[in-house]
DNA sequence: GACTAATTTTGACAAGGTGTAAGAGATGAC
DNA sequence: GTCATCTCTTACACCTTGTCAAAATTAGTC
Protein backbone atom coordinates (compact mmCIF):
# COMPACT_ATOMS: atom_id res chain seq x y z
CA UNK A 1 0.00 0.00 0.00
CA UNK A 2 2.89 2.37 0.84
CA UNK A 3 4.42 1.62 -2.33
CA UNK A 4 8.55 0.31 -2.83
CA UNK A 5 9.75 1.29 0.25
CA UNK A 6 12.90 3.48 -0.64
CA UNK A 7 15.91 2.06 -1.17
CA UNK A 8 18.69 1.47 1.44
CA UNK A 9 16.68 2.87 4.43
CA UNK A 10 17.70 1.49 8.09
CA UNK A 11 14.45 -0.28 9.61
CA UNK A 12 14.51 2.44 12.61
CA UNK A 13 14.54 5.60 9.83
CA UNK A 14 11.42 3.87 8.20
CA UNK A 15 9.35 3.36 11.45
CA UNK A 16 10.46 7.22 12.26
CA UNK A 17 8.52 8.02 8.87
CA UNK A 18 5.89 6.43 9.23
CA UNK A 19 5.34 7.21 12.90
CA UNK A 20 5.56 10.81 12.23
CA UNK A 21 3.08 11.11 9.08
CA UNK A 22 0.32 8.67 11.73
CA UNK A 23 1.07 11.30 14.15
CA UNK A 24 0.42 14.13 11.94
CA UNK A 25 -2.54 12.52 10.41
CA UNK A 26 -4.12 12.47 13.60
CA UNK A 27 -2.72 15.87 15.25
CA UNK A 28 -3.56 17.69 11.78
CA UNK A 29 -7.25 16.45 11.73
CA UNK A 30 -7.49 17.60 15.36
CA UNK A 31 -6.22 21.30 14.70
CA UNK A 32 -4.86 22.08 10.97
CA UNK A 33 -2.36 24.69 12.41
CA UNK A 34 -0.58 22.65 14.61
CA UNK A 35 3.29 23.20 14.69
CA UNK A 36 5.93 20.29 13.61
CA UNK A 37 6.97 20.83 17.34
CA UNK A 38 3.03 19.19 17.87
CA UNK A 39 3.83 16.51 15.49
CA UNK A 40 6.99 15.48 16.48
CA UNK A 41 6.24 14.92 20.12
CA UNK A 42 3.05 13.14 19.38
CA UNK A 43 5.20 11.05 16.97
CA UNK A 44 7.30 10.46 19.87
CA UNK A 45 10.69 12.23 18.00
CA UNK A 46 12.39 15.13 17.77
CA UNK A 47 11.45 17.96 15.99
CA UNK A 48 14.57 17.64 13.69
CA UNK A 49 13.81 14.50 13.10
CA UNK A 50 11.17 15.70 11.25
CA UNK A 51 12.91 17.45 9.42
CA UNK A 52 15.08 15.00 8.66
CA UNK A 53 12.53 13.39 6.88
CA UNK A 54 10.74 16.01 5.21
CA UNK A 55 12.58 19.54 4.17
CA UNK A 56 9.70 21.96 5.01
CA UNK A 57 6.10 21.68 7.08
CA UNK A 58 4.22 22.22 3.70
CA UNK A 59 5.91 18.95 1.96
CA UNK A 60 5.20 17.44 5.30
CA UNK A 61 1.75 18.32 4.52
CA UNK A 62 2.03 17.24 1.06
CA UNK A 63 3.00 13.82 2.15
CA UNK A 64 0.45 13.48 4.54
CA UNK A 65 -2.55 14.22 1.73
CA UNK A 66 -0.74 11.71 -0.50
CA UNK A 67 -0.74 9.36 2.18
CA UNK A 68 -4.45 9.30 2.38
CA UNK A 69 -5.30 9.70 -1.08
CA UNK A 70 -3.51 6.23 -1.31
CA UNK A 71 -5.92 4.92 1.70
CA UNK A 72 -8.64 6.28 -0.06
CA UNK A 73 -7.86 4.91 -3.28
CA UNK A 74 -7.38 1.29 -1.74
CA UNK A 75 -11.05 1.60 -0.02
CA UNK A 76 -12.04 2.23 -3.97
CA UNK A 77 -10.47 -0.42 -5.43
CA UNK A 78 -11.68 -2.90 -2.90
CA UNK A 79 -15.20 -2.15 -3.59
CA UNK A 80 -15.90 -4.10 -6.97
CA UNK A 81 -16.09 -0.99 -8.91
CA UNK A 82 -16.69 -3.55 -12.74
CA UNK A 83 -19.61 -5.49 -11.69
CA UNK A 84 -23.25 -4.59 -11.79
CA UNK A 85 -25.17 -1.35 -12.79
CA UNK A 86 -22.91 1.40 -13.31
CA UNK A 87 -25.16 3.31 -11.22
CA UNK A 88 -24.24 1.19 -7.97
CA UNK A 89 -20.76 0.96 -8.78
CA UNK A 90 -20.27 4.53 -8.61
CA UNK A 91 -21.90 4.71 -5.26
CA UNK A 92 -20.27 2.14 -3.86
CA UNK A 93 -17.22 4.42 -4.95
CA UNK A 94 -18.53 7.26 -3.10
CA UNK A 95 -19.60 5.35 -0.25
CA UNK A 96 -15.72 4.43 -0.02
CA UNK A 97 -15.01 7.38 -0.61
CA UNK A 98 -16.69 9.12 1.74
CA UNK A 99 -16.34 6.28 4.36
CA UNK A 100 -12.55 6.97 4.45
CA UNK A 101 -12.84 10.59 4.06
CA UNK A 102 -15.09 10.85 7.23
CA UNK A 103 -12.12 9.79 9.40
CA UNK A 104 -10.24 12.67 8.74
CA UNK A 105 -13.02 15.49 7.99
CA UNK A 106 -10.85 18.04 8.49
CA UNK A 107 -7.62 17.17 6.75
CA UNK A 108 -10.00 15.99 3.72
CA UNK A 109 -11.74 19.84 3.92
CA UNK A 110 -7.89 21.16 4.10
CA UNK A 111 -7.16 18.77 0.47
CA UNK A 112 -9.69 20.96 -1.51
CA UNK A 113 -7.78 24.71 -0.51
CA UNK A 114 -4.51 24.25 0.50
CA UNK A 115 -1.47 26.59 -0.04
CA UNK A 116 0.29 23.92 -2.13
CA UNK A 117 1.17 23.88 -5.58
CA UNK A 118 -2.04 22.89 -7.54
CA UNK A 119 0.21 20.97 -9.30
CA UNK A 120 0.25 18.43 -6.46
CA UNK A 121 -3.36 18.70 -5.76
CA UNK A 122 -4.43 17.59 -8.98
CA UNK A 123 -1.76 14.54 -8.94
CA UNK A 124 -3.98 13.44 -5.98
CA UNK A 125 -7.03 13.98 -7.71
CA UNK A 126 -5.84 11.60 -11.31
CA UNK A 127 -5.61 8.39 -9.47
CA UNK A 128 -9.83 8.90 -8.78
CA UNK A 129 -11.03 10.61 -11.32
CA UNK A 130 -9.51 7.60 -13.68
CA UNK A 131 -11.69 5.03 -11.66
CA UNK A 132 -14.57 7.57 -11.81
CA UNK A 133 -14.32 7.76 -15.57
CA UNK A 134 -13.82 3.86 -16.32
CA UNK A 135 -17.19 3.62 -14.58
CA UNK A 136 -18.66 6.36 -16.41
CA UNK A 137 -17.72 5.10 -19.53
CA UNK A 138 -18.65 1.67 -18.83
CA UNK A 139 -22.58 2.89 -17.97
CA UNK A 140 -22.57 5.15 -21.15
CA UNK A 141 -21.47 2.67 -23.69
CA UNK A 142 -24.16 0.11 -21.62
CA UNK A 143 -26.91 2.58 -22.69
CA UNK A 144 -27.23 3.03 -19.11
CA UNK A 145 -26.33 6.49 -19.48
CA UNK A 146 -26.62 9.28 -22.31
CA UNK A 147 -23.75 10.74 -23.84
CA UNK A 148 -24.92 14.39 -23.78
CA UNK A 149 -22.36 15.46 -21.27
CA UNK A 150 -18.82 15.17 -21.34
CA UNK A 151 -16.99 12.80 -19.45
CA UNK A 152 -14.79 15.22 -17.32
CA UNK A 153 -17.88 17.48 -16.51
CA UNK A 154 -19.79 14.26 -15.32
CA UNK A 155 -16.82 12.95 -13.60
CA UNK A 156 -16.84 16.89 -11.71
CA UNK A 157 -19.94 16.98 -11.11
CA UNK A 158 -20.20 13.66 -9.57
CA UNK A 159 -17.09 13.87 -7.13
CA UNK A 160 -18.81 17.66 -5.77
CA UNK A 161 -22.24 15.88 -5.63
CA UNK A 162 -20.78 13.12 -3.65
CA UNK A 163 -19.05 15.90 -1.28
CA UNK A 164 -22.52 18.09 -1.36
CA UNK A 165 -24.46 14.26 -0.15
CA UNK A 166 -21.61 14.11 3.20
CA UNK A 167 -21.66 17.66 3.89
CA UNK A 168 -24.98 17.53 3.87
CA UNK A 169 -25.06 14.59 6.02
CA UNK A 170 -22.16 15.91 8.21
CA UNK A 171 -24.17 18.99 9.22
CA UNK A 172 -26.83 17.06 9.77
CA UNK A 173 -29.28 18.35 7.51
CA UNK A 174 -30.01 14.92 5.71
CA UNK A 175 -29.96 11.86 7.24
CA UNK A 176 -27.17 9.18 6.06
CA UNK A 177 -30.18 7.81 4.05
CA UNK A 178 -31.57 10.60 2.81
CA UNK A 179 -28.20 11.91 1.45
CA UNK A 180 -27.84 8.61 -0.19
CA UNK A 181 -30.80 8.62 -1.72
CA UNK A 182 -30.90 12.81 -3.05
CA UNK A 183 -27.07 11.74 -3.90
CA UNK A 184 -28.66 8.66 -5.76
CA UNK A 185 -31.38 10.50 -7.73
CA UNK A 186 -29.08 13.29 -8.70
CA UNK A 187 -26.76 11.58 -10.43
CA UNK A 188 -29.24 9.31 -11.95
CA UNK A 189 -30.35 12.58 -13.72
CA UNK A 190 -27.62 14.26 -14.24
CA UNK A 191 -26.14 11.13 -16.41
CA UNK A 192 -29.48 11.34 -17.96
CA UNK A 193 -30.28 7.51 -17.06
CA UNK A 194 -33.83 5.66 -17.45
CA UNK A 195 -35.94 6.56 -14.67
CA UNK A 196 -35.30 3.92 -12.06
CA UNK A 197 -38.08 1.95 -10.63
CA UNK B 1 -23.22 48.41 0.71
CA UNK B 2 -21.41 48.79 3.57
CA UNK B 3 -24.36 49.02 6.12
CA UNK B 4 -24.64 52.06 8.52
CA UNK B 5 -21.49 53.09 9.46
CA UNK B 6 -20.37 52.44 13.09
CA UNK B 7 -21.54 55.46 15.24
CA UNK B 8 -19.27 57.73 16.55
CA UNK B 9 -16.55 57.29 14.39
CA UNK B 10 -14.01 59.85 13.33
CA UNK B 11 -13.97 60.40 9.47
CA UNK B 12 -10.51 59.51 9.49
CA UNK B 13 -10.58 55.93 11.14
CA UNK B 14 -13.21 55.08 8.70
CA UNK B 15 -11.25 56.32 5.79
CA UNK B 16 -8.23 53.95 7.04
CA UNK B 17 -10.55 50.98 7.91
CA UNK B 18 -11.61 50.62 4.67
CA UNK B 19 -8.08 51.14 3.00
CA UNK B 20 -7.26 47.95 5.02
CA UNK B 21 -10.06 46.16 4.10
CA UNK B 22 -9.31 47.25 0.17
CA UNK B 23 -5.96 46.71 0.68
CA UNK B 24 -6.12 43.45 2.04
CA UNK B 25 -8.54 41.92 -0.09
CA UNK B 26 -5.78 42.76 -3.32
CA UNK B 27 -3.00 41.44 -1.22
CA UNK B 28 -4.53 38.26 0.06
CA UNK B 29 -5.58 37.50 -3.10
CA UNK B 30 -2.53 37.44 -4.52
CA UNK B 31 -0.87 35.47 -1.55
CA UNK B 32 -3.17 34.31 1.27
CA UNK B 33 -0.18 33.79 3.61
CA UNK B 34 0.59 37.53 3.52
CA UNK B 35 1.17 39.26 7.00
CA UNK B 36 -0.39 41.78 8.87
CA UNK B 37 2.62 44.05 8.32
CA UNK B 38 2.19 43.64 4.53
CA UNK B 39 -0.82 44.25 3.87
CA UNK B 40 -0.91 47.36 6.51
CA UNK B 41 2.28 48.82 4.06
CA UNK B 42 -0.32 48.40 0.70
CA UNK B 43 -3.04 50.17 2.87
CA UNK B 44 -0.42 53.13 3.64
CA UNK B 45 -1.02 52.50 7.09
CA UNK B 46 0.70 50.93 10.12
CA UNK B 47 0.41 47.54 11.62
CA UNK B 48 -0.37 48.58 14.80
CA UNK B 49 -3.12 50.57 13.06
CA UNK B 50 -4.43 47.70 11.45
CA UNK B 51 -4.39 45.99 14.68
CA UNK B 52 -6.42 49.03 16.26
CA UNK B 53 -9.37 48.10 14.06
CA UNK B 54 -9.22 44.35 13.86
CA UNK B 55 -8.09 42.20 17.39
CA UNK B 56 -6.69 39.87 15.48
CA UNK B 57 -5.15 38.47 11.71
CA UNK B 58 -8.04 36.39 11.36
CA UNK B 59 -11.08 38.52 12.19
CA UNK B 60 -9.31 40.58 9.40
CA UNK B 61 -9.63 37.56 6.91
CA UNK B 62 -13.28 37.02 8.16
CA UNK B 63 -14.17 40.51 7.77
CA UNK B 64 -12.23 40.54 4.18
CA UNK B 65 -14.45 37.72 3.42
CA UNK B 66 -17.82 39.34 4.65
CA UNK B 67 -16.91 41.84 2.86
CA UNK B 68 -16.61 40.52 -0.84
CA UNK B 69 -20.02 38.50 0.47
CA UNK B 70 -21.55 41.90 0.57
CA UNK B 71 -20.25 42.62 -3.19
CA UNK B 72 -21.60 39.75 -4.45
CA UNK B 73 -24.82 39.45 -3.10
CA UNK B 74 -25.23 43.34 -4.10
CA UNK B 75 -23.98 41.74 -8.10
CA UNK B 76 -26.92 38.69 -7.46
CA UNK B 77 -29.65 41.11 -6.36
CA UNK B 78 -28.53 43.14 -9.46
CA UNK B 79 -29.58 40.57 -11.59
CA UNK B 80 -33.18 40.41 -11.79
CA UNK B 81 -34.25 37.45 -10.28
CA UNK B 82 -37.78 37.10 -10.47
CA UNK B 83 -38.04 37.76 -13.88
CA UNK B 84 -38.67 35.29 -16.85
CA UNK B 85 -38.30 31.64 -16.19
CA UNK B 86 -36.75 29.88 -13.07
CA UNK B 87 -33.37 28.50 -14.66
CA UNK B 88 -32.82 31.65 -16.60
CA UNK B 89 -32.72 33.75 -13.23
CA UNK B 90 -30.69 31.15 -11.25
CA UNK B 91 -27.85 31.10 -14.35
CA UNK B 92 -28.48 34.65 -13.83
CA UNK B 93 -27.68 34.52 -10.26
CA UNK B 94 -25.06 32.19 -10.96
CA UNK B 95 -23.34 34.14 -13.11
CA UNK B 96 -23.10 37.36 -11.08
CA UNK B 97 -21.91 35.14 -8.06
CA UNK B 98 -18.98 33.71 -10.42
CA UNK B 99 -18.31 37.53 -11.86
CA UNK B 100 -17.07 38.81 -8.66
CA UNK B 101 -16.14 35.58 -7.36
CA UNK B 102 -13.63 35.27 -9.91
CA UNK B 103 -11.85 38.71 -9.50
CA UNK B 104 -10.38 37.30 -6.38
CA UNK B 105 -9.89 33.86 -7.34
CA UNK B 106 -7.82 32.88 -4.70
CA UNK B 107 -9.71 34.36 -1.59
CA UNK B 108 -13.02 32.90 -2.97
CA UNK B 109 -10.86 29.43 -2.74
CA UNK B 110 -10.28 29.97 0.88
CA UNK B 111 -13.51 31.13 1.65
CA UNK B 112 -14.53 27.62 1.37
CA UNK B 113 -12.01 26.10 3.52
CA UNK B 114 -10.58 28.86 6.30
CA UNK B 115 -9.27 27.75 9.92
CA UNK B 116 -12.40 29.72 10.86
CA UNK B 117 -15.02 28.93 12.95
CA UNK B 118 -17.81 27.02 10.38
CA UNK B 119 -20.27 29.45 12.32
CA UNK B 120 -18.84 32.52 10.55
CA UNK B 121 -19.06 30.44 7.68
CA UNK B 122 -22.57 29.34 7.39
CA UNK B 123 -23.83 32.91 8.43
CA UNK B 124 -21.63 34.01 4.84
CA UNK B 125 -23.19 31.33 3.31
CA UNK B 126 -27.28 32.27 4.12
CA UNK B 127 -27.81 35.16 2.18
CA UNK B 128 -27.11 33.53 -0.61
CA UNK B 129 -28.57 30.40 -0.17
CA UNK B 130 -31.84 32.31 0.51
CA UNK B 131 -31.63 34.01 -3.43
CA UNK B 132 -31.10 30.53 -4.57
CA UNK B 133 -33.81 29.33 -2.49
CA UNK B 134 -36.59 32.24 -3.47
CA UNK B 135 -36.25 31.22 -7.29
CA UNK B 136 -36.15 27.26 -6.79
CA UNK B 137 -39.07 27.80 -5.00
CA UNK B 138 -40.76 29.54 -7.64
CA UNK B 139 -39.80 27.33 -10.45
CA UNK B 140 -41.13 24.10 -8.64
CA UNK B 141 -44.33 26.04 -7.75
CA UNK B 142 -44.83 27.13 -11.93
CA UNK B 143 -44.28 23.45 -12.55
CA UNK B 144 -41.01 24.26 -14.13
CA UNK B 145 -39.21 21.29 -11.39
CA UNK B 146 -40.87 18.71 -9.55
CA UNK B 147 -40.61 18.72 -6.03
CA UNK B 148 -39.02 15.43 -5.75
CA UNK B 149 -35.69 16.10 -4.24
CA UNK B 150 -35.46 19.05 -1.46
CA UNK B 151 -35.22 22.22 -1.55
CA UNK B 152 -32.14 22.27 1.01
CA UNK B 153 -30.38 19.49 -1.19
CA UNK B 154 -31.34 21.39 -4.68
CA UNK B 155 -29.79 24.47 -2.98
CA UNK B 156 -26.42 22.55 -2.16
CA UNK B 157 -26.54 21.24 -5.43
CA UNK B 158 -27.11 24.26 -7.58
CA UNK B 159 -23.80 26.12 -5.55
CA UNK B 160 -21.43 23.01 -6.14
CA UNK B 161 -22.01 23.15 -9.92
CA UNK B 162 -21.59 26.11 -10.06
CA UNK B 163 -18.68 25.69 -8.46
CA UNK B 164 -17.76 23.18 -11.23
CA UNK B 165 -18.56 24.89 -13.80
CA UNK B 166 -16.42 27.79 -12.79
CA UNK B 167 -13.56 25.59 -12.53
CA UNK B 168 -13.99 23.86 -15.67
CA UNK B 169 -13.60 26.92 -17.03
CA UNK B 170 -10.78 28.05 -15.29
CA UNK B 171 -9.01 24.89 -15.51
CA UNK B 172 -9.45 25.44 -19.45
CA UNK B 173 -11.12 21.87 -19.70
CA UNK B 174 -14.23 23.65 -21.01
CA UNK B 175 -14.39 27.14 -22.66
CA UNK B 176 -16.72 29.56 -21.09
CA UNK B 177 -19.58 28.85 -23.16
CA UNK B 178 -19.54 24.82 -23.03
CA UNK B 179 -19.27 25.47 -18.91
CA UNK B 180 -22.53 27.49 -19.43
CA UNK B 181 -23.84 24.97 -21.47
CA UNK B 182 -23.49 22.05 -19.21
CA UNK B 183 -24.27 23.51 -16.14
CA UNK B 184 -27.51 24.28 -18.09
CA UNK B 185 -28.32 20.74 -18.82
CA UNK B 186 -27.19 19.99 -15.88
CA UNK B 187 -29.20 22.17 -13.58
CA UNK B 188 -31.99 21.29 -15.61
CA UNK B 189 -31.95 17.51 -15.64
CA UNK B 190 -31.40 17.64 -11.69
CA UNK B 191 -34.63 19.49 -11.46
CA UNK B 192 -36.34 17.28 -12.92
CA UNK B 193 -37.61 20.30 -15.75
CA UNK B 194 -38.85 19.36 -18.81
CA UNK B 195 -36.47 18.95 -21.85
CA UNK B 196 -35.55 21.92 -22.98
CA UNK B 197 -35.88 22.68 -27.06
C1' DG C 1 30.66 -9.48 19.50
C1' DA C 2 32.88 -5.54 17.28
C1' DC C 3 33.00 -2.30 13.58
C1' DT C 4 30.91 1.11 10.65
C1' DA C 5 27.63 3.97 8.78
C1' DA C 6 23.15 5.70 9.23
C1' DT C 7 19.93 7.88 12.33
C1' DT C 8 18.42 10.36 16.15
C1' DT C 9 19.16 13.57 19.78
C1' DT C 10 20.79 17.70 22.08
C1' DG C 11 21.56 22.44 22.17
C1' DA C 12 21.76 26.54 19.89
C1' DC C 13 20.90 30.06 16.52
C1' DA C 14 18.78 33.63 12.99
C1' DA C 15 14.78 35.30 10.84
C1' DG C 16 10.20 36.49 10.76
C1' DG C 17 5.42 36.59 12.31
C1' DT C 18 1.73 37.68 15.93
C1' DG C 19 -0.01 40.29 19.53
C1' DT C 20 0.55 43.90 23.32
C1' DA C 21 1.93 48.23 25.41
C1' DA C 22 2.85 53.26 26.35
C1' DG C 23 3.58 57.80 24.94
C1' DA C 24 4.14 61.38 21.48
C1' DG C 25 2.12 63.39 17.50
C1' DA C 26 -1.57 64.44 14.22
C1' DT C 27 -6.30 65.13 12.87
C1' DG C 28 -11.16 65.56 12.91
C1' DA C 29 -15.42 67.19 15.57
C1' DC C 30 -17.70 70.69 18.03
C1' DG D 1 -9.30 76.53 19.74
C1' DT D 2 -9.99 72.78 22.47
C1' DC D 3 -10.57 68.04 23.23
C1' DA D 4 -11.25 63.50 22.30
C1' DT D 5 -10.02 60.35 18.90
C1' DC D 6 -6.98 58.24 15.93
C1' DT D 7 -2.38 57.19 14.20
C1' DC D 8 2.58 56.64 14.53
C1' DT D 9 6.90 55.30 16.74
C1' DT D 10 9.39 52.36 19.50
C1' DA D 11 9.75 48.58 22.14
C1' DC D 12 8.85 44.12 23.95
C1' DA D 13 7.62 38.90 24.80
C1' DC D 14 6.47 34.88 22.58
C1' DC D 15 6.08 31.39 19.16
C1' DT D 16 7.21 29.02 14.77
C1' DT D 17 10.05 27.84 10.90
C1' DG D 18 14.27 26.31 9.12
C1' DT D 19 19.33 25.41 9.74
C1' DC D 20 23.69 23.89 11.80
C1' DA D 21 27.13 21.04 14.21
C1' DA D 22 28.58 17.62 17.36
C1' DA D 23 27.48 13.96 20.64
C1' DA D 24 24.95 9.74 21.45
C1' DT D 25 22.47 5.93 19.86
C1' DT D 26 21.07 2.32 16.88
C1' DA D 27 20.91 -0.94 12.88
C1' DG D 28 23.23 -3.79 9.62
C1' DT D 29 27.41 -6.53 8.53
C1' DC D 30 31.57 -9.47 8.95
Amino acid sequence: MTGPQDRNRRADAQRSRTSILEAAVHVLNADPEASVGAIATAAAVTRQTVYAHFPSRERLLVAVLDHLTEETVAAMDAADLDTGPAVDALLRLLEAGSRTAGRYPVLFQKLGSLPVHPHADQRRHVPIGDRLKRIIQRGQQAGEFDDQLSLDWLVAVTIKLGHAASEEAEAGRLSSVEATEALHVSLLRVFGAAAPR
